[in-house]
DNA sequence: ATAACGCTTGAACAACTGTTCAAGTATTGA
DNA sequence: TCAATACTTGAACAGTTGTTCAAGCGTTAT
């Protein structure tokens, strides 16, 4: 049995912060789910594909020349942001094309980017 | 030694692409930042304190009451938060009282939250 | 001083993650 | 059909992470 209610005496003059907070806060599931989906950006070598693929589509051999890692670990990498549906790809013959999914994450890297900035 | 130059023929025909998303990279140093500042946010426990402190300051044992989680989970996680600048601490005689660091966080989280609820 | 409270810290542990290697599939050209 | 190219996949491994426990620190009241 884990301890999940320390006992706190200033938590009862707490009371109304606490119920102020508790009023604003998002679903549990709307939290994890957000958690997973930092959890995509917070590896550097897909943060390193998605910033190559910010301008135009590659195949996998060339996302993995320009990060100089070998093929196997930049095709696990897409399959996870592939389905956490970041990236797309279509197939050209032998070749496989890796490209943005959309917009949306243009402007997340952007404001992430921001913050390391400022 | 790991084979960091797979031989793929299709990476002369792409040369121009490569180039161009090339020249619009950030810096490596830049998207190592940014992939720890992301990992912050990639965890639940964390991103949940981070929404607990959206509208008020709150003290260690109020968090940890509210997240149903013990005093010293909480504390190891705000010392993160402590020192990626996504929180600030204030002490008031034995209790010490936690708020978010700036509102750059807020517009972080709120973006975060569009892309989970679209 | 001493004790109690609120919080922090270090060590230990299980669970998870990213990379590599080897083997596999899909497509094309000979 | 056979080999070569481009990529994918599963297993294995080391490295990292989050939680718990126990012990510690700083502050306040007695």
């Amino acid at each position: 049995m884990k301890e999940i209610a320390p006992k706190c005496e200033c938590r009862e003059l707490h009371a109304e912060r606490i119920a102020h907070a508790d009023g604003q806060m998002p679903s549990d599931e709307e939290l994890f789910a957000l958690a997973d989906l930092y959890k995509i950006f917070s590896d550097s070598t897909r943060i390193r594909i998605l910033y190559v693929l910010y301008e135009t589509e590659l195949c996998v051999c060339d996302i993995a020349q320009m990060l100089g890692m070998n093929l196997s670990a930049i095709s696990h990498q897409l399959r996870l942001l592939k389905q956490a549906r970041l990236v797309k790809f279509r197939r050209a013959g032998k070749t496989v094309f890796y490209s943005l999914a959309d917009d949306h994450i243009h402007s997340i890297l952007g404001q992430g980017m921001d913050h390391v900035r400022e």
